[in-house]
DNA sequence: GAAAAACCTTGCACTTAATGCAATATTGCA
DNA sequence: TGCAATATTGCATTAAGTGCAAGGTTTTTC
């Protein structure tokens, strides 16, 4: 009936057969939303491409979409283990400067630039990603409260979480309009140094506006 | 064919119908969702109820979840307008807080609180708004830079809306936490506040984080 | 004011996503 | 081996969404 069952498993012939037709069912569907796109491309297509029933395709996952973005759920797992492992006496905006950073380095390779553009010309690709950015604000500001002693800071790390997830989001549009050769690494890092200097200047503005 | 055909239009008879039943539509679509659920009402039923064909709906909206966003849009409009009246010499984020509050205010009534919640317990909106909230990211940002001189300011202005949104966001979650009878400027007014102070707290933070 | 043009509404047929159920096959284990 | 658990599939069904053509209104034109 294809529910993860965890019944103390010992990952024997059964685990592994499932998650290698797991992988297939990702796989062809991936190549054929990225040859002919999203909407035309039919779950029977993909089935077929990864020799499963239409039926059993639904057994692994839930939906067409969520095949997609299935894919890119090891990005915030990442995040929170770069997090996790910073030294915990560092100052939080540094933490997660190098966090994401070193994050964002390793995920974007060629096929998740690619999947980048397939979801941003999908509109119900689109409103997905969106949510999955305000799933990654939320991990972030766990991660960060996780490292937080006073109350205070934790209310603070909420807004952090906010702030630098809307500078990835801000981040990914530049992207697109930065030369093609450009290094990634580069980009991520000028990103962060405008960010830092843009808070300190708004801070020294809000401060002034008196009212 | 029910497309909006810009014909130089004097607004006769048939446009004037052709609203009402629009409004009827939203107006039947709306409170059957809010009486039992989204996925748990039918095009159909919707189409019932504003008494017109399964297919003239869809001669009305594209989608069933269009409906329930074609209402929110005002949000947008009302902001850019607060914004656009906002004297052009008073700094960003004076003007950013002032148009804000004063377009939450107005726009937060009973009805809308109520379909904020409707939205929140069902997945497939849930992802639809926050694409709304990138959205009026994105105008937000352009009302900021058509108020900015330089290339510099207008970069800056890119963030301040970023990290505004992110507020509006955050402040979302947070008013559900409020006490039910509490004002709703005043929180609005208090959240700015933790925004300020943050902002600066932040940017000294940063500013002092020399790596 | 009637004919023509433009537009609106509807019914019908069709495609596709998604779900439930029951029959069948495969695997793990005593 | 044989039994229990789990996987896979086919079939039927619901519901969203689209295309098309027939028939009804409104607006325009002469």
């Amino acid at each position: 009936m294809a529910e993860k069952k965890p019944k103390e498993a010992a990952e024997g012939r059964r685990e592994r057969k499932r998650r290698q037709t797991r992988d297939r069912i990702q796989q062809a569907a991936m190549t054929l939303f990225l040859e002919r796109g999203f909407e035309e491309t039919t779950v029977e297509d993909i089935a077929e491409a990864a020799d499963v029933s239409k039926r059993s395709f639904f057994d692994y996952f839930p939906s067409k979409e969520d095949v997609v973005f299935a894919w890119q759920d090891t990005f915030a797992q990442h995040l929170m283990n770069a997090i996790a492992t910073r030294p915990s006496d560092e100052a939080a905006v540094s933490a997660v400067r190098h966090a994401l950073i070193e994050t964002v380095v390793i995920a974007a390779d060629q096929r998740a630039l690619a999947i980048g553009d397939l979801v941003n010309r999908t509109p119900a690709l689109k409103a997905r990603d969106q949510l999955k950015y305000a799933k990654l604000e939320q991990k972030l500001a766990e991660a960060l409260e996780a490292r937080s002693r006073s109350q205070e800071e934790r209310r603070r790390m909420r807004m952090l979480a906010a702030v630098v997830i809307g500078m990835l989001r801000v981040g990914a549009e530049r992207w697109k309009e930065e030369p093609k050769g450009a290094s990634f690494e580069a980009f991520a890092r000028s990103l962060f140094a405008d960010l830092w200097t843009m808070l300190g200047e708004l801070g020294e503005e809000a401060r002034a506006s008196t009212d």
